[in-house]
RNA sequence: GCGGAAAUAGCUCAGUUGGUAGAGCACGACCUUGCCAAGGUCGGGGUCGCGGGUUCGAGUCCCGUUUUCCGCUCCA
């Protein structure tokens, strides 16, 4: 079966058995944004409870908050987001072409430059050593002019970025004659602006109102609290803090199902160090964290590391924990060296000291960041892609089975009578009313066994127990395993031990630990 | 954002040169059966993505629009 189909599959899957559906379905939908099931929803709560225990139970020095979405604004001019995130673009209409429309501009004040400076080469080579570049430069007719023109469309560049006026600033460039490299033609659009931020505004009232964004990442919430953190925890660095929560970017291609979303959910934790101690730590959780996923079972040789060869600004090592989707290796989670620039940044913005006096080292420093970045939706994504499966059986059927993890597995047990009748349904309702408390469990009595087997499956549930006759009888049940098929009889009292052997987040967690 | 394709029941799709909206599966009730998607009877469910236009008449032709997919483009 092609890759494509697999991945149509899994995203149809995904909406005739409850795990994710497009948002705003019965109006057309709404671009990028897509709502949680009744299974998703179970799904996504195991899979943060497995990142939240990991993280908070398993490492002494690591505490969790959970911050606003809207912080201040100066906060995005201190990470850097509302520059980076801000982009004027235009497009050629004939080479079909993207380019910034600030870049262009600045490309073309560069090459003014350029003439201006070969004119001065040219001089001087003519004048020898009489030559005197600053009176050149400040007396020649076709320097000035060229000097002339640079100045002038530098203000207004200036003016335009200033007020951002997008108008004015496609008329510099249709002003000054600036063609598309590749077409090299002036068929230009409109500029327009892409903010990657959403932004609203707080305040009830229009003249009161101040600007603010729907977080970009979580990560700004927790370098804020670094402080009230490590002091009102007594923490000491090394330590680090977690957070799972909602963050938005206003992509401008958002596709690929949940993988690129305009409102998703990330799992972050930044980890504090003493300075040029965070190349070790980096490597610590790249391990880490890789054993973090493979240990789930989805098959170790899914996972691979993508190191970035070129570096955000704020990073001195970056890579990618990278999972096989139906459509490629794809990132599902960052681990960064993000150096000390988050924290320096906010103690230049806030002017409040953003440093942690090191009793051991007996001075104060801005500690190190070394983060790790889970995109949970995408981890979603990666646990639907590695269990989805289409197995053949002996006799000729097929059976759609989804092989999620058993810990993550949405629902944990189906308790099933054999025919609804003979008090067989009594006898089930008895069995799930004493398991409810334990597990996420399914009682379905409608239509034959076989049919009930498949459609437990289909939403990845791992273990079936059916009531049969004989259980009237001597108080056994059958266990059927949803990948092998196989069947074992148990007492009812053993049901709980034996559905917790695989289930149970404790198990994994103690595997981790190792 | 650009180009191409698609949109009919919960799902997969059929629907002829424009002439009464269909099938299979799924869903609900009942009967029969009982360990890997059984059979029967009856039933519910559609403003054919949305808005215009042409026509006596549009699921079908034309225009616009929305959403999705594919390819570009973009991507802390």
């Amino acid at each position: 079966m092609a890759q494509e189909d697999v991945f149509k599959k899994i995203v149809s899957h995904c909406k005739e058995y409850g795990f994710v559906f497009p948002s705003s379905e019965i109006y057309d939908g709404l671009g990028a944004v897509y709502d949680y099931g009744q299974m998703g929803v179970e799904l996504k709560n195991n899979i943060k409870k497995y990142w939240w225990d990991s993280m908070t139970l398993l490492h002494e020095n690591v505490v969790g908050i959970d911050s606003a979405i809207f912080m201040h604004p100066a906060i995005w001019k201190a990470s850097g987001h509302v520059d980076a995130f801000n982009d004027p673009l235009i497009d050629n209409k004939d080479s079909k072409k993207r380019y910034r429309a600030d870049v262009l501009v600045e490309e073309y004040l560069a090459k003014i430059d350029e003439k201006i400076d070969k004119e001065v080469e040219k001089a001087a080579k003519r004048f020898g050593d009489s030559f005197d570049e600053k009176l050149y430069r400040e007396t020649n007719p076709r320097v000035l002019e060229h000097q002339h023109k640079r100045d002038e469309v530098h203000a207004r560049f200036a003016k335009a970025l200033n007020g951002n006026n997008l108008d004015e600033l496609r008329q510099i460039i249709v002003d000054c004659e600036i063609v598309c490299p590749i077409s090299g033609s002036r068929n230009w659009t409109e500029v327009r602006q892409f903010n990657l931020m959403f932004a609203t505004e707080m305040g009830s009232t229009a003249d009161g109102a101040m600007k603010v964004y729907l977080r970009p990442e979580t990560a700004q919430g927790i370098f804020v609290n670094f402080l009230n953190v490590q002091k009102s925890g007594r923490m000491k660095v090394p330590f680090g803090i977690a957070q799972i929560g909602k963050a938005f970017r206003n992509e401008i291609v958002a596709r690929q199902f949940i993988f690129r979303m305009r409102e998703f959910e990330q799992m972050e934790m930044q980890f504090f160090v003493v300075p040029g101690t965070e190349l070790d730590w980096f490597e610590y959780w790249k391990k880490e964290r890789l054993k973090w996923h493979q240990i789930l079972g989805l098959g170790n040789e899914n996972y691979q590391f993508h190191d970035h060869d070129k570096l955000a600004h704020y990073a001195n090592a970056a890579t990618d924990i990278e999972f096989r989707m139906p459509f490629g290796f794809k990132e599902v989670e960052g681990i960064h060296s993000r150096t000390d620039f988050d924290l320096s940044q906010h103690e230049k913005y806030s002017g409040k000291k953003m440093q942690y006096f090191d009793p051991e080292l007996n001075k104060s420093y801005v500690p190190y960041v070394v983060e790790t970045s889970i995109g949970l939706d995408r981890m979603f994504l990666s646990v639907l892609s590695g269990s989805y499966c289409e197995e053949k059986l002996e006799g000729g059927e097929i059976r759609v089975v989804l092989r999620i993890p058993a810990v993550l597995a949405p629902v944990k047990l189906a308790i099933l009578p054999l025919v609804k009748k003979d008090g067989l349904s009594e006898k089930a309702t008895e069995i799930m009313d004493s398991l409810k408390f334990s597990f996420a469990c399914q009682y379905d009595e409608k239509d034959s066994i076989g049919k009930r087997y498949r459609r437990q499956d289909a939403i990845g549930t791992p273990y079936c127990v059916t009531v049969d006759h004989q259980t009237l009888e001597d108080n056994t049940v059958t266990v059927r395993d949803r990948d092998t098929m196989e069947q074992k009889r148990v007492t009812i009292s053993e049901i709980e031990k034996e559905i917790s052997k695989n289930t149970d987040i404790k198990q994994l967690l103690k595997k981790l630990a190792k």
